[in-house]
DNA sequence: GATGGTTTGTGAAAGCGCTCACTAACTCGT
DNA sequence: ACGAGTTAGTGAGCGCTTTCACAAACCATC
């Protein structure tokens, strides 16, 4: 088990169980936690949290549980946040300019080393401490300041065009806020957040559930009717 | 087939397909398109829009493939997209100034009806058309306006709280910004989007990959030195 | 050092989604 | 009317993910 390559779906698990380790260590001063606390916390179940971190090694002790200290620098490690990651974000739009200030990310490791964008009219402006260049220098840029992670963070129109010069620079993870489909080498890693997505999808069971309600109600007076004829 | 319930991931790609059938339509001016050109546009493989497109019906013809209006009107009724969902954004820093001026959400029939926060010294800006109200106000709002999809941009010390407040008030669709794990009954959906998160599980893989690089490398230097030893 | 209670680690089973590959059905040209 | 070419619809197989359930391992207490 321990060594094998460890499933997609575990490590889009890893971040959250660790935030819930750090709030045990920091907030809490807790010293072990049990699996079925852990799943509690991160809204998992008992088994599946096991699995995960069994995929890490055996990070835990029957009987009592899991070290938090311990367990939370192995995931730390796993998920290469032993060292920092410096960001670019393209696009110095509304969101843009959102991701920027966003505390969450240095918070996490994530510097925000560089913003760019086109539109002569915020090149030169400050947002977050960041001056905003213009995007033909970017090569330069992820070069100088070592930029592992880009953030796409433009209209539609220009997101290829962006992802391309994002890779051409030697970019190698790429997160697309930009609602288009962005092609990438096979070597390139691409994430989407799509957020009329999210609320399109929330849209579809709302409605459904909508139908359901109505047919029922429906059914129920045609039943009503079927009770009491005349 | 036809009646068989719609698959999670189906109803996620839905959306994109959409949005790529918008495009056909209104700037390309295709009447037909074939599940391959679909898929290519989407980012998908022809396979898999068949059987998504095949879970709402046979609307397509073999031989020629989907008429794009009919396929177009097919897959917005049934995500719900024929009506409009009023939605609010509760937590007017940045990112949720950012998501209340987002033009994406309106141009897709989401129109941001209400914004909140508890810090007075946002209370009565105006952030995109839209004056930012008291979080005491929300339960009433929501009832006024209708308001049926709820967005959390707080900071993740009082996502629980506010997805409470959301859910008293009647919202039945919460989308979750804030890093911090919400529950809710089961009778409301959720869905989370974690910026940090997605950092991480990128962080991952490119921290994966330069380890394989530098192992390589390694083995790439001792083969060498043994081939020619001295 | 044995006993009882607790908790991990993991095979096995079940469920879900993706891909393949083939049939059915359509168009167009002759 | 027929044959060649095209494309949708779908059963079957495969792989990934989740869940279940239990043995193994640990602690505390006597």
């Amino acid at each position: 088990m321990r060594n094998r390559p460890i499933p997609e779906a575990t490590i889009a698990r890893l971040p959250v169980y660790l935030r819930s380790l750090l709030e045990l260590a920091e907030e809490r001063g807790e010293l072990t936690v049990s699996s079925e606390e852990l799943a509690r916390m991160a809204g998992v179940n008992a088994a599946k949290v096991r699995k995960d971190l069994s995929y890490l090694g055996s990070y835990g002790t029957r009987g009592v549980g899991y070290d938090v200290e311990y367990l939370l620098y192995q995931i730390t490690r796993e998920l290469g946040l032993t060292q920092d990651w410096p960001t670019a974000i393209v696009g110095a739009g509304n969101l843009g300019r959102a991701l920027a200030s966003y505390k969450g990310f240095s918070a996490r490791g994530f510097e925000i080393s560089a913003l760019f964008d086109v539109d002569e009219a915020v090149i030169g402006t400050e947002v977050g401490g960041l001056v905003v260049r213009h995007v033909d220098e970017l090569k330069e840029v992820v070069a100088e300041q070592g930029v592992t992670i880009g953030i796409i963070a433009t209209p539609p129109s220009a997101a290829q065009e962006v992802a391309d010069k994002l890779v051409d620079a030697g970019v190698r993870s790429i997160l697309n806020f930009a609602p288009a489909v962005v092609k990438v080498p096979p070597d390139v890693q691409l994430r989407k957040v799509d957020l009329a997505v999210e609320l399109q999808i929330l849209a579809f069971h709302q409605q459904r559930n909508q139908a359901i309600a109505t047919a029922r109600e429906a059914k129920r007076r045609l039943g009503a009717g079927r009770a009491r004829p005349r």
